[in-house]
RNA sequence: GCUCAUAUAGCUCAGUCGGUAGAGCGCCACCUUGGUAAGGUGGAGGUCACCGGUUCAAUUCCGGUUAUGAGCUCCA
């Protein structure tokens, strides 16, 4: 006789145990044609699963996030009941909901080609449309390993073989003739999968590692409805016209080409944006206690024998020779920095000393891994090495985050990823180290309030570290900040401070970058803005033109004073109709366009014109340059910018 | 590195079922001096990524290389 509770509070009791969809019954028809599963006690459970006992109750429809989900899940079954029809041969693997979609990897012989995904979508849609219901058994282990024993789905038998306990019940959802294995829950009918698009196709490795088979991906997108479907799709467009390596190109910010695969040919405009976004770092550097140094590209292999990179990373390594040495060219800047550290006995009383360095760096990534300016092989990182004390780690990350805070704000973002990796299998120093800086790290998080992700043993071999990261236009997360706690480099590289009890100690090194790479940041930075960079950083920030030929020299004069108060001003005196400068350099994003015709020039005034087509009229010189000064003021802070 | 796809003018792309190629934009010249998102006319520009093979003939078909794209693996 269960007493079912439902989210408002009311309550409902039964004769006999129900499952959801009957309770969804007896509320209405309505509900119960919209049902796709339940949520029992707080867990996520099918409309179908007997409710025995007293429980709190709530429908999921295809209204809710969750709802969507099992939708996306249940078009992975989909996907597999209509390629075992096309082709009968195929090994299901696994096939989870991802976010906007799901995907499912199988194993197939034949390689399928783009015509082969138009089928088998169609497929899908003509078996989606049957509405037919679907069908969950709970069975025990033993009867599922026979199901998929006699189906040869060799994948399910080793995920029942090696996950799945012996005295558990998996749940075999049957979709007509196929069968699938399921946590679920998953729609109780295919009515409510119509609204699906498969995407694309790759390669995937079986269990994620490249030691084993690699599967066939197939990826698809599905919603709740059409309209959602292709909101969808057209965001999708829409991002892509943020891609940096089309608004690089088309503003011609920088290029890559076949010789230097990875490593970024920058051009005056791209170049004039990272110089702004330096000269920015440095003064904050400064403000913060960081002493600015710069060290050797080309380092002995010994050193980075001495730092244990070389046993790690050597094939990741660019090498030259010369004479009797082989160097390496460097990929990171902190065996270089404990060099400098290494200069003279330093006291206790000069800790925490903070070495920072705009250093260049290569490092030879696995071709596949490149990725616009987003993933490189060449890289300057705004990176910086902090010898501490173990007692001033936390008061340092803490100082970092604020740091880190203040850039990120003046560049607009609002959405920062935090992830705290832990101790992995193999590393080096004690638990009770460990103990300490992983504490340091959550406890600096946490006091700034911050909700972060925990990544156990995905930490460096020689300490844990904090991750700070940004989305690009599509969503992919990319790590831009860190601080990373380093017990092993200062000891092997022989690192030492006089104690105030005159002992010799070795001190912590914290490695930490507030950007990450200038390339990436910049790639982050193009798609955040969609080229339209805010003043302060845009590399041509006034364009100023003329109505006709007479205004020519009165336009001169105009870009010198603007030169002169520190503004990128640049003249258009070409031989065109002003719409047509207009268009130009409103599409070039231009943040303010400048015109002066007769009147203008008359009355010793310009009319001023944003990139956004709003006209601000005309003011008198002055006017316009504490505008301007004022946009570079506000940097890219979304509260007080006009973009 | 792995799987799949792609590579044609400065850019975006079309095209040739094998007979050395075309559009739009851009660029250059001339006309036009025009007040807030495209004025007109004319012109230049391509070893069809690279190396081989098949063929009378390859930009097109086949193989390889390089690079790029999507994803996987990796990311000190």
């Amino acid at each position: 006789m269960p007493v079912i509770t439902l989210p408002d509070g009311s309550q409902r009791q039964f004769e006999h145990a129900v499952s959801i969809l009957d309770v969804a019954q007896d509320i209405g028809p309505g509900l119960a044609k919209a049902t796709i599963a339940g949520r029992v006690n707080g867990e996520l459970r099918d409309a179908c699963d007997l409710i025995e006992q007293d429980a709190e109750i709530s429908i999921i429809t295809a209204r809710d996030e969750e709802g969507v989900e099992i939708i996306r899940h249940s078009c992975a079954h989909l996907l597999g009941h209509a390629i075992k029809q096309l082709w009968p041969d195929t090994r299901m693997a696994i096939g989870p909901v991802i976010e906007n979609g799901f995907y499912y990897d199988i194993d197939l012989e034949h390689r399928l080609t783009d015509e082969d995904m138009l089928a088998l979508e169609a497929r899908m849609m003509e078996l989606a449309k049957k509405d037919y219901p679907v069908i969950k058994k709970t069975v025990d282990w033993h009867e599922a390993v026979e199901t998929f024993k006699s189906r040869n789905e060799n994948y399910k038998l080793e995920i029942l073989d090696r996950d799945i306990s012996r005295d558990d019940h998996p749940g075999l959802y049957h979709h007509e003739e196929y069968v699938d294995m399921c946590r679920g829950p998953h729609v109780p009918n295919m009515k409510f999968c119509h609204h699906f698009k498969l995407m694309r196709i790759s390669g995937a490795y079986w269990r994620g590692d490249s030691d084993n088979k690699m599967l066939q991906r197939i990826y698809g997108t599905a919603w709740a409805d059409k309209k959602q479907l292709k909101a969808y799709l057209h965001r999708l467009q829409e991002a892509e016209k943020r891609d940096h390596r089309k608004i690089g190109k088309k503003m011609d910010l920088f290029h890559l080409q076949d010789e230097a695969p990875g490593m970024v040919f920058w051009h005056d405009k791209g170049w004039e944006i990272y110089q702004r976004i330096e000269s920015y770092m440095r003064d904050k550097q400064r403000k913060y206690g960081y002493k600015e140094i710069k060290t050797p590209q080309v380092v002995d292999r010994t050193l980075w024998e001495k730092s244990g990179h070389w046993d790690k990373f050597s094939e990741q390594m660019f090498t030259t020779h010369s004479e009797n040495s082989d160097f390496a060219i460097k990929p990171m800047n902190c065996p270089c920095h404990v060099q400098v550290f290494n200069q003279g006995l330093k006291s206790y009383k000069e800790l925490p000393l903070r070495l920072a360095e705009f250093g260049s760096c290569h490092r030879n990534e696995a071709s596949g891994a490149l990725h616009g300016i987003m993933r490189v092989r060449g890289f300057v990182q705004d990176d910086a090495h902090i010898f501490c004390t173990e007692d001033q780690i936390q008061s340092e990350v803490s100082d970092f985050i604020d740091m880190l805070h203040e850039v990120y704000e003046d560049f607009g973002f609002s959405e920062i990823l935090y992830k705290l990796s832990t101790r992995p299998e193999e590393r080096v120093g004690s638990d009770e180290v460990w103990d300490k800086a992983e504490a340091a790290l959550a406890e600096a998080l946490d006091a700034k309030e911050l909700k972060w992700d925990l990544l156990p043993g995905e930490g460096a071999f020689y300490g844990p570290k904090i991750e700070f990261s940004l989305k690009d236009c599509l969503g992919r997360v990319w790590q831009c900040g860190t601080i990373q706690v380093d017990f092993s480099m200062p000891g092997r590289l022989g690192a030492q401070y006089v104690a105030d009890n005159q002992d010799r100690k070795v001190p912590v090194m914290l490695h930490r970058a507030v950007l990450g790479s200038f390339e990436r940041f910049i790639g982050i930075l193009i798609e955040e803005y969609e080229g339209a960079f805010p003043f302060w950083l845009a590399p041509e920030q006034v364009a100023i033109m003329n109505i006709t030929d007479r205004q020519a020299e009165y336009c001169e004069k105009l870009r010198e004073k603007l030169e002169l108060r520190g503004i990128r001003a640049h003249l258009d005196l070409r031989n065109e109709k002003i719409g047509f400068k207009i268009r130009e350099h409103t599409i070039a994003k231009v943040p303010y366009l400048v015109v002066v015709g007769d009147k203008e020039m008359e009355n010793n005034t310009v009319a001023v014109r944003t990139r956004k087509g709003q006209d601000l009229g005309v003011m008198s010189l002055d006017e316009a340059l504490s505008l301007f000064e004022r946009a570079r003021e506000s940097k890219g802070r979304i509260a007080d910018s006009d973009d």
